[in-house]
DNA sequence: CACTTGCCTTAACTTGTGTTATGTTGACTC
DNA sequence: GAGTCAACATAACACAAGTTAAGGCAAGTG
């Protein structure tokens, strides 16, 4: 686990974890133009209504999507991790249709849109792993719309849970079984769509039945199991096995 | 409203809602190998864990995309009307998350995979144009999870309703104030995450209230304005809008 | 025409989650 | 080291939506 990476390098790593580059394409990833900054927890790195011109790239900290409704109650619709591209749903669209957060401090490099563009129409390759993460993507809004939709509480919170710990793991940020969810447990609520109070007595109740342990925000699954079990989690939603079918031309 | 046209022809009638295509790029999308059929409702045209090797492209009738819990419990993540096509989310990726079914009866073009990544990648309005429809799915999704998790039943309910009324008549396929809805009220239930009976309570009570008019499974607005604002609906997300500074090069 | 079937409707009762409110803890500040 | 603040914890109560069950109705079917 290298952390000292820069955010490009992030994004490298997770594009070829779709596809393999050719040098050629990692170079270019790699000469993408941007400029890298620290920002803050909380800070809005895209808001609703905002016309995107630059696509965040996540180095390392944690942010999150999210939608209000009209009277302003909050939805979380994505968490993202170290590597994740935070604009890329909106890489060909006017208007941003939600807002994205820092949930911490982290590091994010922005990318002009125009050049991110430029580079998936010129390079197949990327352009194929850039799409392909997209879709993952669109197949982890599904699945929330699932979870939040059909999944009591004790078995939504359990499965947000086990998502989080299986794309840390498979972006090489988590040393086994725990890791760190640095988030509220207001935040939490927002989600999984319930209230905080009743977040509270879930994660309590979790923790009762030995499912997780908990210490500050960090978090211990004793037996991945259990925990996959409870969540009713199949991780091949995340499609992380490499594509290989779609290769292009 | 020619609803006599070739499910392709849908196809481009809505790829150009998006993007103005040249002569020449809609002739490449009229002339996609492909094979219509005729299928009846609930047929599956995708099943999760399939390998994709077709995308269909919804000439009339209606479809849906659903996922089930471990207990076999349904949700249905999104709706399809003409036009629409059904396995762009399954583009680049090697196996089908979720299934796609028949709704009612209607024609469908089967498109094999491999040419149309060919024709995207070959012609990079035709790419934008697909890339940006699969990114409104996208935000469509995103929109859902904020539907199902933070709206009450009387609100989610009449956002589907606005949502649906609203593709419709932008796809043209609308005269105006009503429409039909050829879905069970279990189908709804599924698709907004409540119960088939909480769902007939609450169409009646819109219905009490002059929100909807309905006879058999017709659907009526009496007031766009008044329904726009129970189900807080705002367009935004759909991205009707044609797509502008995407433009690329 | 009786019979089935799928869908809609309604009612009585239950429950999971929301609401409101208060208290506790630990970290930070002046 | 008293004061402030954000987050977590807990309890009592309320209610929106779930559950179960039964009846109605229209469209098919033999």
């Amino acid at each position: 686990m290298t952390f000292a990476d820069t955010p490009l390098q992030m994004l490298l790593r997770r594009l070829e974890l779709i596809v393999d580059l050719p040098e050629e394409d990692r170079q270019a990833v790699l000469a993408l133009p941007h400029r890298t900054r620290t920002v803050e927890a909380s800070t809005y790195l895209t808001r609703e209504g905002d016309v995107p011109t630059v696509c965040g790239v996540l180095g390392t900290g944690f942010a999150y999507r999210q939608k209000l409704t009209g009277d302003g109650v909050r939805q979380i619709v994505a968490l993202h991790i170290p590597g994740d591209a935070l604009d890329m749903q909106h890489l060909f669209l006017d208007m941003a249709d939600h807002s994205v957060q820092m949930l911490t401090r982290g590091e994010v490099a922005f990318i002009p849109r125009k050049d991110l563009q430029e580079l998936i129409n010129a390079r197949p390759l990327v352009r194929q792993a850039v799409l392909s993460s997209i879709l993952v993507e669109g197949s982890i809004f599904r699945e929330w719309v699932l979870n939040v939709g059909r999944r009591d509480a004790r078995t939504r919170l359990a499965h947000l849970l086990c998502e989080f710990a299986s794309r840390m793991e498979a972006q090489g940020l988590s040393d086994g079984e725990g890791f760190e969810l640095p988030i509220t447990q207001e935040q939490l609520a927002d989600a999984v769509g319930l209230t905080p109070v009743h977040v509270n007595r879930t994660l309590k109740s979790l923790e009762a039945d030995g499912l997780i342990t908990r210490n500050k925000r960090n978090i211990v699954f004793p037996s991945w199991e259990r925990m996959r079990d409870v969540g009713d989690f199949n991780p091949r939603y995340l499609h992380l096995d490499r594509q290989l079918s779609a290769q292009v031309g």
